[in-house]
DNA sequence: TCTATTTATTGATACAGATCATTAAATTGC
DNA sequence: GCAATTTAATGATCTGTATCAATAAATAGA
């Protein structure tokens, strides 16, 4: 049976862009600019008036939602990736969620009128842009499903997996991301994410040093995270 | 500060087949099939090779995950709203979740390569999926957060005012689904279900007789929804 | 370099809601 | 119309994880 993973790496690294003309680069590249964003600054403000699709060209954010008191970090977006697509919607001329720059990061703001003008001239296009916004549902529900169904330390063995497979492509990596946000990406509080990593740590299957993370045994985070 | 609800019904009533020129709707007659389900019938199934788009002319169905052990309702769709559209992800041929229907229903099958070749052919249509995949999955998110930050009771009072306001149309109604039904709906159990049904009716908010629901206090039960 | 502030750790406590068990009520099938 | 099965209701118990509180460690600022 089918398993479910709370990963939040956008899997998919968008080439939209490779799919255009000539012409449509060059206009793209008039009517959008890359801007620098400090660690922590925000990207687009949930509410805010959408007037641009973000791709990211280095660096790392998270996409979240918040009701003045609870946080819900829904992804995790990296290099190579869209940025701001459910604003699309016709109906809606608002961001419906905030993101973040977990880090430094360059970040290119492409004016939405003219992403819009795209979707419509570029059937190649809005194709790919369809199936990111696809690919990209199917991977919400998945969180969805671990966020409803498993356990604490389901949900950080996923995080760390993801981590590892998916932004570091290593084992050891050193993590630029506290405590709190790692509970704000687990679902729980930042007591438990020290409590599970502690546990994890004492029982030899993974390594902490402060931010420095090592997997020390894969296959046992592995079943951890499947059994949930 | 914006609320978030857990409602689940697609709000979004689909327009997108008014946008086809009249050559494009007599191909689609000829590439479609409208189907009879009973109660309960399997319309898709999660890893199942994704043949069709449904569109749903009558009828009320789920759209969930499960992963042997535990399922989760993504959300309800019902009349003028089309399912199964994460399958246009064009890297992958199988459906990403199962639906079920609630009550008798008429569906329309529509072959799913032609729906593709409307979606590069017509560039109204495809930006009509593309608003519609973006409104999903803003709605999604909103349920997410209710799940993961609401407590049980907020979030049978956000069904019970979603199935008044958007499935029927009024504050009585006689709901075709179990306890069980309801538990997964609102992503508890069905005991929980059944304890908070009751403290609500205790108290004066609404009035259950069996299957048949009665709102009493619909303010009330609002800022139960809102205040979590 | 030293202080101030933020972040991380650990412990104690509380509670929402799951689970298990049982009975009651409602459907279904013959 | 009656037995069989499913669904609903209620109670008792148990547990995962949040919350609160208090240090400890690390980082930043002057």
């Amino acid at each position: 049976m089918e398993q479910f993973t709370g990963c939040t790496i956008q899997s998919y690294t968008c080439r939209c862009f490779e799919l255009l003309t000539p012409q449509e680069k060059e206009l793209l590249e008039n009517h959008a600019v890359t801007v620098r964003y400090k660690k922590g600054e925000m990207i687009c403000k949930q509410g805010g008036l959408a007037s641009h699709m973000f791709f990211i060209e280095k660096g790392m954010a998270k996409v979240f939602l918040d009701d003045g008191v609870n946080s819900l970090v829904l992804k995790v977006v990296v290099a190579g990736n869209l940025l701001g697509l459910s604003a699309l919607n016709t109906n809606n001329q608002t961001y419906q969620y905030s993101s973040k720059t977990y880090i430094d990061s360059e970040i290119k703001q492409i004016d939405i009128a003219f992403f819009k003008k795209l979707i419509s001239e570029n059937s190649a296009f809005s194709k790919e842009i369809i199936t990111i916004l696809g690919a990209n549902s199917v991977q919400m529900n998945g969180r969805f499903f671990c966020f409803t169904h498993k356990q604490s330390y389901g949900r950080i063995a996923d995080i760390l997996l993801c981590l590892a497979d998916r932004i570091f492509k290593q084992r050891e990596f050193d993590l630029p991301l506290s405590r709190k946000d790692l509970g704000e990406l687990c679902g729980m509080s930042q007591e438990t994410v020290v409590r599970m990593l502690k546990k994890f740590d004492e029982e030899g299957i993974i390594k902490i040093n402060g931010k420095y993370f090592s997997i020390i045994d894969y296959d046992r985070l592995k079943s951890i995270s499947e059994k949930g």
